[in-house]
DNA sequence: CATTTACGAAACGAGCCCGTTGCGTATCGG
DNA sequence: CCGATACGCAACGGGCTCGTTTCGTAAATG
């Protein structure tokens, strides 16, 4: 009955390397962020690239998807923190995430598997938008939905199709837009001209 | 010195099957469109699929991403007649234009591989992007233009933001929006809200 | 008819990755 | 020290795709 630690109570033997499990979950990161599709996705580059071997991957996951969204659960994707003071301050700071996320490998990686692999692991992806995408989603809704209330945006605002305007913007010079890092003053550009529209 | 037919001159011997060739390019457009990624796609399942012997694919093309590069070079990707009445009508025209090829799995060929496989072909990518999407950036652009000399559009308009807030806007719908088919009114909705924007 | 080339099908050796196993070493509790 | 577990490494048999070759047949020229 004597129980040195209470807590955990180790099961006797050498415990598992986090260095080694950190190695992994960082290896895979890696690889998605690089475009490795989740298909071609390989334990063996894995194992390699973590300088680790199969087993000790295999020993903690039994398949490969497993892998995948415990990886991509150490993700994290915070909300920026919004001042409120106006609506176009609030969505630049929004965009401003996405933009400094946007040259990171590791963010790269939701980017990545949300748009290429929607039809071939869609349970992984609606996991994953859940955790990553809706949080943001919401909150750039609440500030237009603010907006509109406060009247700094047109009454008559379809808030889906603002929400589109501003995130398809952003979306299409992250993957079209002239290549390199987004430049600092995109998102003030970007919410300035979604505000101002086309129109004289 | 006596050649039945003066054109050609046809080498001797059973000539090549058009019927086959068709059929091997048709099967590498189906699996593009369905997703399949071309460091994925197997020549083997292209022949597979097409009825074929792996021998007549090799005796055409003498790598993978020849036969690619082929496949797509036999897509049309024609910018949609404008009428020139107004910078709105040819706006949505040609946003009509993009909802109409992305329900066909042959046109989703173009955008599958411009958005996935930028990174690993980009050769391909760059030749792919030349000749199916700059002719219709480019009419946008001019549409644009013209829009601004005649006063449809703020005379202090960014060409390239007002290119890219219709773009993405619809990219978006494309590949975030609700599932199933795009709407019938969506280029309209889009180019209202783009030319008006979200501010009062 | 003979010749030439293309065809579909099948088989080949090679290479990659799978998931598993055995090995010698390292690190824990007792 | 001893038993237990994890480690990295190498090797295994199995499966898939590669690009090539062989085979018998089909379709063209002369």
């Amino acid at each position: 009955m004597s129980i040195q630690e209470s807590a955990a109570a180790r099961p006797a033997g050498r415990p598992r390397s986090e260095k080694a499990e950190k190695a992994i979950i960082e290896a895979t990161l890696d690889l998605i962020g690089e475009g490795t599709g989740v298909s071609e996705l390989s334990i063996e580059a894995i194992a390699s690239r973590a300088g680790v071997g199969k087993t000790t991957i295999y020993r903690r996951w039994s398949n490969k998807e497993d892998l995948v969204v415990d990886a991509l659960s150490t993700l994290k994707a915070p909300v920026p923190p919004l001042t409120g003071t106006s609506v176009r301050d609030d969505l630049i700071r929004l965009l401003e995430a996405m933009r400094e996320e946007s040259g990171m490998a590791r963010s790269r990686c939701v980017m990545n598997i949300v748009m290429n692999e929607t039809d071939r692991h869609p349970r992984l992806t609606e996991r994953f938008v859940k955790r990553a995408i809706e949080p943001r989603r919401q909150a750039m809704r609440e500030v237009i939905e603010r907006g509109i209330a406060t009247g700094e945006l047109r009454p008559d605002l379809d808030v889906d199709m603002g929400m589109a305007l501003i995130t398809g913007t952003m979306l299409w010079h992250t993957k079209w837009g002239p290549a390199g890092d987004l430049p600092a003053d995109l998102p003030e550009r970007i919410v300035d001209a979604v505000l101002a529209g086309m129109a004289p």
